[in-house]
DNA sequence: GATGAATGAGGGTTCATTCAT
DNA sequence: CATGAATGAACCCTCATTCAT
């Protein structure tokens, strides 16, 4: 009556290994977990899409609640391969590196935009999630830190600088632009993310001259 | 068996006025809200917190997904309250004022931080919400893009800046220090906020010298 | 918000006795149950027309259930007043009588539909108030029961007629046509009740010749 | 301190059609609501009775009040039936139909007398279903149209007569009868209505002779 | 006396989870 | 193995009733 009608074929008629079928019903419903609240998420509606039934379902995840969990997993597990990838090069230095390194972010954010918001976004709520959510955060911004060291080592970047602290401002600045895409970006219809200038503005600063900036302010709190 | 917990008196017995209640509440909700998930905040948990009846929770909320709104709008109208001051003070530069506003919004996150955890990080999901969501986000960077586009009138800043990237991605980074402060802030067993190095990081860039990044790169996806 | 907005001042303020006030109240209220459902009507709603405060509306009657019976006992007791203003008239006939029986109950129920409807629908659901209901019934039947004994004992009304069963018949009938009046009474735009036409149709029956109907029909069941 | 009243087997242990089980649920819940009011009849205490869980209600109905609603189509749909077979019937005159209607009502009346009761006394109240209301009024009666106009085409019934209201005033009794067994007919015990009593007291008139009542009286309201 | 803020029992409804088929 | 009917705990919300002012 609310949906027009889908997958009347299941998935599960194609030959499928376990795990494959497992990560077939974890990208669909990262999908649903993307647009709507975790309890505006139903059960019914995800096996309606995917065609299944109930307690099928139950085959692949204990609970709603891991299915969730494995929606984290599963992207983690992806990105970190994609980051570790472009670390592991060798055949372009620091500064291309944090450039690949905030393509694949950027790419990998926009081409599974509904898992990523899922990583993103949540949420330091649950416990027990939290703590995962917390080590998978500090392995990205590792892959990223082990490129920035690099570069300093290498003497492109300069020795003093906090590595982890401009790795996790970096990442936030990208996870900023690739969630919420700038109103100019828009310009042809087509949303072009600004990764590179992003990462430019990072190499080199804002000031016209290489000012010291509010350097009298004095602590706070 | 269920916790007692129980706050002992209501603080509805002090004479305040409508609104003042009102937010006293949203800031109590919001620490549930920043905490757990939403549909894992129930309403008997916060009227057991509040001290309050059900009932009287709907003089104040039509129901549990406004009273949620409502966090968003309070939290908003603060923290754009205290950027809008920044903005408007004459007796300092536009980098001073960078560094103000990242303290101001800083200082503030940590002071609110269930309530701006709920504002970052509430999701573009509920369409409505979602919307609203949106403009916020845009106020807010709105108000460090007039500062930055005064320092480049003034000659501070590159020319050529792209001022809302900049202010997009400058709040994105102060985010990422704020909601996850980076391990070795915990030294002294005392957060401690970097912002001020976050915003020179944005100033001077990290490059040695003024080298070009990643030119070569062409276009992604 | 929902409703324009309505009696901003109370009854109260004109200077009515208690069962004035009481009868005012009642009043309404059947104008309200009438149109809704017993649990689709709330005090809330009612304090609203009336222009009076929560707490005023239970000096007058210890519950809303027994606000809702004293409609009944309202009604019933203008009803039966009429009724009993005809029976004890000596200048006219039974006939007569009976047609102005009809006429007071037709026109009774017309002005206050909503009481009768109430008294009328209401119910053999709640015991203790069904009991009353009963009562009623039979006290309204019983006065056309008397009209009815007097014509046989003048000889007007076939002498072993069941005087009862064609009251509560009569009675049957008149309900029918008052609250559901037929499509063709509504020609002129106008409601007319066709009372007169009832009694008659009662007096004389419809049979071209006074036949005997179904004598050779078995009892039933 | 509850009932401990338990149906100890579910009748949907038995193989039903959905519609069958849906069918026994209606039956069940018109008892409950013929007892009681709309609002006093839980879904809790039909369930009980039931002996099925809460959720199971909601596969056959979507709410509480559709499941009312449902009461009065399978009520009328019943009845109804019963009175076309008779109007079909070519062994049997008009009169004789007439009575077989009375008898089929009324007898249908006291075995559903839950249902029925809701059907006659359900509430102009709701406006969506007060219209099936009237509509199922109305083809009720048409039945009885139906045959009251072929006695008048066969000279057996008055030829000027008003079909309708003669219709109506007829199930208008009959349903006084059904509804509120007179007391006398409680004598032995057994409840005996007397609708071919009531059939006959419409056929012959009660004068004593064709006298024409109340002519004189004027129009009224 | 009049008020309406505060209350909380109670009900309808949803939906994750189970389990017999 | 796959299914989906059945379940019932849990939650939001309403609204009659109370009582301090």
């Amino acid at each position: 009556m609310k949906e027009p009608f889908r997958a009347p074929t299941s998935f599960l008629k194609q030959q499928l290994s376990f795990d494959e079928a497992r990560n077939h019903i974890i990208e669909r419903a990262a999908n649903l977990f993307a647009e709507r609240r975790y309890d505006q998420v139903t059960l019914d509606g995800l096996i309606r899409i995917l065609g299944i039934g109930k307690g099928t379902l139950y085959r692949f995840f204990t609970n709603k609640e891991e299915l969730y969990s494995q929606i984290l997993d599963l992207g983690h597990e992806q990105l970190l391969g994609l980051l570790q990838e472009v670390r592991d090069r060798s055949d372009i230095g620091p500064v291309a590196k944090l450039c690949e390194m905030a393509f694949s972010m950027a790419h990998f954010i926009r081409l599974h935009l509904d898992i990523y918001t899922v990583m993103a976004i949540e949420e330091p709520k649950d416990k027990c999630t939290s703590e995962k959510i917390l080590r998978y955060r500090k392995e990205r911004i590792g892959m990223v830190v082990c490129v920035v060291e690099q570069g300093c080592r290498m003497g492109v970047f300069r020795p003093d600088l906090d590595t982890w602290l401009f790795s996790q401002s970096l990442m936030g600045a990208l996870w900023a632009e690739a969630l919420f895409p700038a109103p100019s970006d828009e310009a042809g219809g087509r949303i072009v993310l600004r990764t590179q200038e992003i990462v430019a503005l990072f190499m080199e600063g804002i000031c016209v001259s290489p000012g010291v900036p509010g350097g009298e302010k004095g602590k706070q709190e």
